[in-house]
DNA sequence: TATGAATGAGGCTTCATTCAT
DNA sequence: CATGAATGAAGCCTCATTCAT
């Protein structure tokens, strides 16, 4: 008697509304119109789901946040070789060009970052998520160089990556295509070099 | 008869109000009356001296863009030291912690790289800016390690400079603090070192 | 093989959840969804069984008459004594407080007082209720002091009435608490006899 | 050189914008394109001079409170006659039909009492100002049959002229019209006199 | 009967831009 | 140059009502 739910086909649908317009729009201007006909709804529609705009964004951080785990985990799985090759497939899923490679969450992600400063709940979101990664890559660093430099040559990682993902998307051309990957590796080689060799100083 | 021009420093301080404004409520948000409250000027006033919103924008991309320049410059000149020595000032320049560090401007720049992601102006000022930056970098590393491999790891070091803008404006403390311009400097150590044994391979 | 109608009991759950929710949301912030929760059903069934919103409104006007009228019956079937007693029995029936006393209802009807000003139905309704109500007073108030000059009596004892309700509900705290049926009452002591004596003139 | 400020003049073409809307649509339905339509402006301009809808609200309800002061001011200055004639010309200024009888604020008195229930803000307005007019009440009593019972009958007198306010204005033609102030005034002298005769008591 | 999705109109509010003074 | 009023176009959100299931 009851009607079945379709929420969460629903839901799904304005969230990758959101994210196709938001890659090319931002985040102000991709307006619940716009954001309900990418998705192929009706406006009022995308009230009915979602309480506030606000939440359409936080939800997307989620589902991208949820996504690179994947990748992570995917990645690492497959991986032969010791700790450092765990660090390079950490690298390596968040910035590897191939099939899993998709601008338009890159764009999302750079956008989001953007929306943290100044929307506390979106900055709590991707803290979170930023977080999360982080302690993931000073685990993974740690496991190589010790506990007391992971930190700091984690977060320098990361920076590189997140820096990867603004350049390309806001001056693409500026990078050497395909370099992003590889030169973070080598990155990450580096540090990890000096740190061994310091390592009980 | 006619009184002097002052259309240079109402320039300054509307573009003064847009970076206060900006930092905390994004560029969509900063509105006309809201930067010229900050600016200590009527709302009509600011239509006077800009022909739209975007422009005011375009200007302080610029102007970022001059002070940074400017830092660099002062830095480069103090350097003792070989062309190393010159890499790791260019990166002090931007991320040394110290009285020249400047929270507002780094949140401001943040948010002109996803502004850039959906102005094509915006986009082609910031690519500019970029490019330039970019450049120099790469001199000063293919000083050291040679043109062939100096682009990618200029992009890399740069990249690195921008996330850490990003994360310590999006997800501050989530980054050892301090920390920034040794890392990034320690990075290109190792891929100068790494480049430099590989030459002439 | 028919189910048997629950027709009535769930227009009684709507109505009193309308009734509820009128009471800190006044009628047109009261959103048929919030009716349908504080009934404890869904939103669409509100719809099946009224034809729009404004019918619950006027099942609800009826609905609270109708527990005037019977508490009004009830306590005039218990004085005893003369005319001047049931007067006083009719404004207690209103104003007493006491376990029969029910602020949302109160609050509902200064609700409805405010709707009967814009829309016409409502007014019809609300006029017919305070035409029953009036006219009952009025032949109370005429058994005491003749008919000439017991509408002009009803009309005020009746309007202290309506006032009561309006200052408790909107301004509560300002009339002296439990004050209000005391003195009506003395209102109405003070015209009766007032008009006894002229009786005649 | 700068431009005259028009705003209070403007503020008081919206308010009276407002009141008359209310009037016959209560405040919902009120809209802000309907009450600039009938203060001869635009939409937007309304919310140039007014942050929000409820700020036109609050601003009437003071305006609306500060006329009544003045009738009460000038019917005191001109009684001549003791203590008894104030309370009546107090009562007067309420509820005498005459030139500067005015049902448009009557109606918008008893919407706003109605969006006190369920607006704190305007609840507060509301509240501040039956306080001042029931203080003020109580006090005139107060200098006929003392302190002691004063509060209750200005109380019981002031619910009178609410009610009558609500009856006129959501049930018209069921008072008998233009008696309301002489059956106030009989209903205050028969409080006035019982309250005298037991006074010592 | 009952559910909950869907629609579409309309409301409040924000804001870049224009313009009279 | 400067002010501040004025406009008009969106944008977000709410909601009564309809309808497929």
């Amino acid at each position: 008697m009851a009607r079945p739910s379709n929420t969460e086909e629903r839901r799904q649908q304005i969230v990758q509304g959101l994210l196709r317009v938001m890659a090319e729009r931002g985040y102000e201007r991709a307006s619940i119109t716009e954001i309900a006909k990418a998705a192929g709804l009706s406006a009022g529609l995308v009230h009915y789901h979602f309480t506030e705009k606000q939440e359409i964004l936080l939800t997307l951080v989620e589902q991208l946040a949820g996504r690179v785990r994947e990748r992570v985990k995917t990645r690492l799985e497959r991986v032969k070789g010791g700790a450092r090759a765990q660090v390079d497939a950490f690298l390596d899923a968040f910035l590897a060009t191939g099939e899993d490679a998709d601008p338009a969450s890159v764009a999302a992600w750079v956008t989001i970052s953007a929306e943290a400063v100044r929307q506390p709940e979106v900055r709590a979101a991707y803290e979170k998520v930023v977080r999360a990664d982080l302690e993931h890559l000073e685990e993974l660093v740690g496991a190589v160089i010790g506990r007391r430099r992971a930190r700091a040559v984690a977060a320098g990682l990361f920076a590189a990556v997140q820096g990867y993902f603004v350049l390309s998307t806001a001056a693409p051309g500026l990078t050497p295509p395909g370099s992003a990957a590889g030169t973070v590796k080598r990155m990450a080689a580096g540090l990890l070099d000096a740190a061994e060799s310091q390592e009980g100083t």
